[in-house]
Order: structure tokens, then sequence, then C-alpha cells
DNA sequence: CAGAATCCGTGGGGATACTG
DNA sequence: CAGTATCCCCACGGATTCTG
């Protein structure tokens, strides 16, 4: 029934209000682990912390604990470059960067939602399947 | 309007019946370029090819003529592993296997049309996004 | 605080050649 | 025909350290 907690929760757009959790690890599998994987490994999750509004770099490092600044930075930067995020320097503070969707990002919310649906209905047939077929070829490698 | 000749049909379950195109990536982009991905490089391309019914491995280099014979058996074993795919040897004649949709890997076929779509829709703006912002970083690093 | 710089290991993906 | 078997490369991701 989960993966280090997935799938708990597929309504992108419905939950998560406000505070970011403490670990989006433990909440939602990193895109690799999913037959359906928008951009590269962590674009989804960072999509998802962006959904409710403008997130500073130390923001998404909280609920993104497990991905290194640099990683982070890559991913932030590529979907820059894609258009579905927007970085912006505010001049208020020192060093006060946020980063944001884009209306274009915005959109992919919506096949996103479809895709996590998917996976969150079949995730257990996906295990199962995994599953058997490791225990297959264990079992062909034994004898 | 296009890369490769990517978009032109986005119409996953209503396109494509029986004879396989020539040339696949000259039609659809391996999952790289997109950032909706299933699985890995090729999946989604071959999935596509198996849409309309089983095919042989021979049948499959085909449209993909582009995939090594190594990596298409990679990515068709990891598409068995997760129980998307079913391989089946037919003793009929000599060495014939077949590759068909399990009832999961027909399931997403909707999702997978869906964002479809999607890219299909913003294909354009996501060329002009990253075309612009090529640019910028070009005219960055010469002034 | 928001990264940049550096170093590094792994492996995904490709080319080529070979086989039952 | 349906793959293996090798070899290779470099891009991805991670750890750590440094900086304006």
């Amino acid at each position: 029934m989960r993966v280090g907690g997935y799938p708990m929760d597929t309504g992108y757009g419905e939950t998560m209000r406000e505070p970011l959790p403490a670990d989006l690890f433990d909440e939602l599998c990193p895109s690799s682990l999913n037959p359906i994987r928008f951009g590269d490994k962590w674009a989804a999750l960072i999509i998802r912390c962006l959904e409710d509004g403008p997130r500073r770099f130390s923001e998404l490092r909280v609920p993104l604990s497990r991905v290194t600044p640099k990683v982070l930075t890559q991913s932030l930067r590529a979907l820059e470059r894609d258009g579905l995020v927007i970085r912006a320097v505010r001049p208020e503070a020192a060093r006060h960067v946020e980063y944001e969707l884009t209306a274009l990002g915005r959109s992919l919310l919506e096949p996103m939602a479809a895709a996590c649906a998917w996976t969150a209905q079949h995730w257990d047939q996906l295990l199962e399947a995994r599953e058997a077929h490791d225990d297959a070829a264990r079992l062909d490698r034994a004898g």
C-alpha cells in the first residue's frame, strides 16, 4: 500500500496548503521510481512544492532535504529553461530568491495529476509484478 | 511546429493501424526530450508500437531503428519487469518471440495520451522558451 | 542565504561483434 | 531470428567545501 508512504495523496491541486511537508521524499516517490516521469528525477516533486505559490530556495530545501543544493539548482535551472518555472531575485532583503510556476508550468499540473492518479491506482499491481518477477529471477538463479 | 516531425499525432489509440511506421524517432520524440516521460528513454515509443497488438522483436526494430538491440532488449525487460509487457516465445517456427501489452500496460495508454496531448499542445511554447533562454545565455556569455 | 566549485562513482545508453 | 557479450563514454546525481 505504500513505499515510503507513497501513495497517500494524488490530488495535485486539492491538498497541501501553505506549510510544506517536512520531507516530500517520504510522501511521494522520486519520479525515477515511477513509470510516468516528469522531467528529471526531482522535477515532479519541485513542481508540486510550487503549486501553492512562490517558494524560496531554502523553503524548497526542507521538503527536498535529500536533494543536495547542487542538484536542486540543476533541476530548477532545467525547469526554468523550459519555461515551467520562473526565478525571481527580490532585492528587498539580501539574497532573496523565489521560484514560481509559470502558466506553462501550471498547465502541467493537470496531466501530472492524471499520471499520479494512474500510479496511485496501479501501485500495488506494479509492486506485485516487480516482486513476482524478481522472485522468479531468484528461483531461476538458485536452481 | 515540429522537431523531427514531432508532434504530428497525439491520438494514442486512434491512429496507426497495422503497419508500423518506418522510423518512430522521426515521428515522436524519445521521451528524454519530453518533460513528461514514461519509464526509460524508449519506453513510450515501445508501448506505442504495441498498441495495436503483439509485435515481434524484429518488427519493433524497424520503427525503432535507432535503438540498438541491446538497449531495446533492456527496455523491453524493464517493461516486462513492471508487468506492463508480456514476452511470449512461440515454439511454432524457430525463434519466434512476441511482445504484448498487459492489461496494466494498456491502462497506461490513457494517461499517456493525456500527457502527449499536453506536450503537443505546448510544444511550441517549450521550444520558444528554450530558445529564448539559450539566446539569453549566449548573449550573457558574449557581453 | 543562495548558490558555485570541485571531485567522484555509478550506470544508462551507444557501437560493434558474436551466437544458438 | 532474437538476442548476448564486450567495451566505452559521459552525463547524472551525490558529497563536500567554499563564497558574495
